[in-house]
DNA sequence: CTGAAAGCGCTTACAG
DNA sequence: CTGAAAGCGCTTACAG
């Protein structure tokens, strides 16, 4: 193979792409020494490592990391894979988690899920084919084939958001459960006596949902009413959603939404129909968007340090001793019921 | 060097992964005839064919991407830079972008460059390190050394969302300009006679200002009011900007916000301060939100087809014939003004 | 602390 | 249509 290894042509501006080779001549040194150098291991002496870096400089060389990745078998890639960006509870997560990994060298490999397992293979595959030295998951891995792969894929694997019974390698989440069952305690507290409940399919909402009934149940006597809707909730189900609030009998005191967005709608809608919130309806959300402090009526809400979720996922995968006994492996970032005007 | 190359235990799942050497072997070919089938390229004979496809099948054969990168020059990985993930009108594009890419066998590394150049040019390195073929950027890339930096980058680098005068390569988006003009000149048609323009310092915000003030002096004698802000425009600031603007006299009549959240905002404001809209104070967003149509009353907006921009974006990256006459350099997407109630 | 050299797993110009 | 072999630009076990 006789690529072009000439100098540019008088006159020309791009100049051949210098190499770890052309470095360590130009510095007397072997190319052993450069790498050392480069990756900051600690065997380089004072006056090489000086003399090398001069030369870096000098020459604008850039490490070619694909060549790095191949010969040590580490990428420094990391797959991160969500449902989707578009209205997504996830973002703050995925930036903290970006900023964490730019910090030390790593990049981000972005792949969109949607929001089932459909697409998630695939994924898996391209992770795998580029040698990502980790998967960091958002959404629900519920194929159980699904998990036996990642499990095999011989890379570490990093779940979010949720902390699973059983998690596939390392989680960093919250127990969605016991949002539901602290969302039920504070309303049986506020004295709401007909909850409804919003629940959409397949996500994690549900996990929620299970929480508040088991709580409900043990202190009420009336039965929460219940509405499933398809896909993760959101602002423009709201007009649906409001309809059907008003057929139900015995009108609901309350509505727990999946999310601030539709909890928003909701506010909107009830003022729009010139009902006063909380006293006629109250509505709780989930996830602390800004918005859900500016709305008028401000939102009550769960709070979620979703960046810390990223930063976590971050630290996990990046640290040095995988195996030692004081690696974490599974991270409870908690939440917070914020308690402001909507019910 | 010498890693392990032994086959599995006995008793152990994880065997040795399969290369590409394995392949032809145990199909009776050579290396290069593998290396060919996968790639799709058109001189293997049907036969050879088939017996590799039954090996990759049979061996669960995934091609080394980083080595084949290395050797062919050409990494399929894609550089997308936007400034953030949060509020973002461009994260429809990003994943429209990651979905066009991932069908032909690219991957998205995303960049998080925030609202200025600070962090750019790490960005870039990052890029370049990687031999990516493509570097994708959204926000306004303004030092000229960095414009500079990146057209010798010797790399394909799409600009989008905007059109600039003297693209670095390739640009897909649609004149902020002419969004200002055209929204001048509806408001003028409807009578409005005192606008108030909300600019996000160093966005393209700026752009659109610039076009809606020239059109609004050749039809009005009454200068527009204006505020600056520092950051993009969201719900957030409403609440601010709404009080400023009942200090202002003349007291404006519509006020054109640079996104859909702040005219959302907006909104809640007035409706809560008693304010009919758009009778009293009418609002024009910009990005065409789903929370635009469905809000009360909903959001006369501009909207942007964000999804074709990022399908676009990446056709011109993965065009096989990047110097034909026919290859597209510059794409207008145009834009549409949407008449709602809100003004 | 340093260097010579083998190796990472592919692709491809060349020759058939 | 196919193969032998050199090369992509690094890293690292080994020996000093």
């Amino acid at each position: 193979v006789a690529q072009d290894q000439g100098l540019a042509a008088p006159g020309t501006a791009a100049a051949r792409k210098p190499k770890l080779g052309d470095v360590a001549a130009r510095a007397g040194v072997s190319t052993a020494t450069v790498s050392r150098y480069i990756n900051k291991l600690p065997l380089v002496s004072k006056a090489a490592g000086e003399r090398i870096q001069a030369v870096i400089d000098e020459l604008g060389y850039v490490p070619n990391l694909l060549a790095g990745a191949l010969s040590s078998n580490r990428s420094r890639l990391v797959a991160v894979l969500v449902p989707g960006l578009s209205q997504s509870l996830f973002n703050p997560t995925i930036e903290a988690m970006v900023h964490a990994l730019g910090q030390d060298g790593y990049t981000a490999m972005l792949g969109l899920s949607g929001n089932d397992d459909t697409d998630l293979n695939r994924l898996i595959d391209a992770a795998l084919a580029r040698s990502a030295d980790g998967i960091i998951l958002t959404g629900i891995v519920g194929h159980d084939n699904l998990r036996k792969r990642l499990k095999a894929a011989g890379t570490r694997i990093i779940e979010t958001w949720g902390l699973p019974d059983n998690p596939i390698d390392a989680a960093v989440g919250f127990s969605h459960a016991q949002v539901g069952r602290a969302i039920a305690a504070y309303l049986a507290r506020r004295g709401y006596s007909r909850p409804l409940l919003v629940t959409a399919r397949g996500t994690r909402s549900a996990e929620r949902r299970s929480g508040f009934v088991e709580e409900w149940q043990g202190s009420s006597t009336v039965e929460c009413q219940e509405i499933e809707v398809e896909s993760p909730s959101r602002f423009s189900q709201a007009r649906l959603i409001f309809r059907a609030v008003r057929q139900i009998t015995p009108r609901p005191d309350v509505i727990i939404c999946g999310s601030d967005g539709l909890a928003q709608g909701i506010l909107v809608e009830a003022l729009a129909a010139g009902m006063s919130v909380p006293d006629e309806l109250a509505v709780v959300g989930f996830g602390n968007l800004p918005v859900a402090a500016d709305m008028r009526p401000s939102i009550t809400t769960v709070a979620v340090d979703g960046e810390r979720i990223g930063r976590e996922a971050a630290a996990i995968l990046m640290q040095p001793d995988v195996n030692s006994p004081t690696a974490q492996r599974t991270i409870d970032v908690g939440f917070s019921l914020i308690e402001r005007e909507s019910a």
